[in-house]
DNA sequence: TAACCTCGAGATCC
DNA sequence: CTCGAGGTTA
């Protein structure tokens, strides 16, 4: 069972949705971390993540972190997060049971900032892969004064939502299921990941009779024991390459 | 047979 | 967490 913290203003829960905001998996921005945001807290200058979209490159000067330059790479980098797609907002959101995966399921079948607002419970415990907890979380985040008070700023500060280009996708790895482990030396995970989603595969996190290959690279873990017990091929780097046409 | 329950497997969350 | 299989109930 997973145990929360129950003050609504327990610091170290605000600051980890903080952190979260800007992690890789939400809104990415890069240049902001840890010791940013613990500085930008004890300041009060940012208490929400909305408070990142209204500071100055001036405020990031206040901090004694960094001089000029750094300080408009982060207002910068924040700015341009504006215009991220619609689910790295909504995993960004920390909705509970709403992360990355979920947030993209999500947006495929509701497109726009609207939809989340006007989805009905129906329709929200309709959608493949979403049950009754999740759909109730997402309806009363939706259904919160403070919350539709909140977004609204959001969108008055210029949110846009752009939604990646959709690259022409290829079914060679139709019905496919990959997990990657370990270090590849030509490409990131991520990287790995989008060529296989782009040629029509499935990635998965963990490993399972289900899964049709995992690729394993340096320093592999526990993935690739799991992948031997159960007999599922294994690539290696090379051989993953060539699968998916780089070598 | 529909409604309800529990449980395991698979996948994700943070 | 979600889902579906399989058992139980009425």
């Amino acid at each position: 069972m997973n145990l929360y913290c129950l003050n609504p203003i327990c610091p170290d829960v605000l600051k980890a949705k903080l952190e979260y905001w800007v992690s890789k998996e939400a809104m990415d921005i890069d240049s902001i971390g840890p010791s940013v945001i613990e500085k930008l807290y004890k300041l009060e200058l940012v208490k929400a993540p909305i408070d990142f979209y209204k500071l100055s490159i001036l405020d990031f000067m206040r901090l004694d972190l960094v001089k000029e330059k750094s300080a408009t790479n982060m207002f910068n980098a924040i700015q341009e997060s504006k215009s991220k797609p619609l689910s790295r907002f909504i995993t960004a959101l920390s909705i509970r049971n709403v992360g990355k995966e979920t947030a993209e399921l999500l947006t495929s079948e509701l497109p726009t900032l609207e939809d989340f607002k006007n989805a009905t419970l129906e329709k929200l415990i309709n959608i493949d892969g979403i049950g009754d907890k999740i759909a109730n979380n997402i309806y009363e985040f939706f259904h919160n004064e403070h919350n539709l008070q909140t977004l609204n700023e959001f969108e008055e500060l210029g949110f846009n939502f752009k939604n990646s280009s959709a690259l022409q996708k290829t079914d060679e790895l139709a019905g496919k299921t990959f997990v990657l482990t370990g270090t590849l030396q030509s490409m990131t995970r991520d990287e790995a990941s989008d060529k296989i989603k782009m040629m029509g595969g499935k990635t998965s996190s963990s490993v399972s009779k289900k899964t049709s290959f995992v690729i394993a690279g340096e320093n592999a873990g526990s993935k690739l024991d799991k992948a031997q017990d159960l007999g599922v091929i294994i690539l290696n780097e090379d051989e993953f390459l060539s699968m998916v046409g780089l070598k």
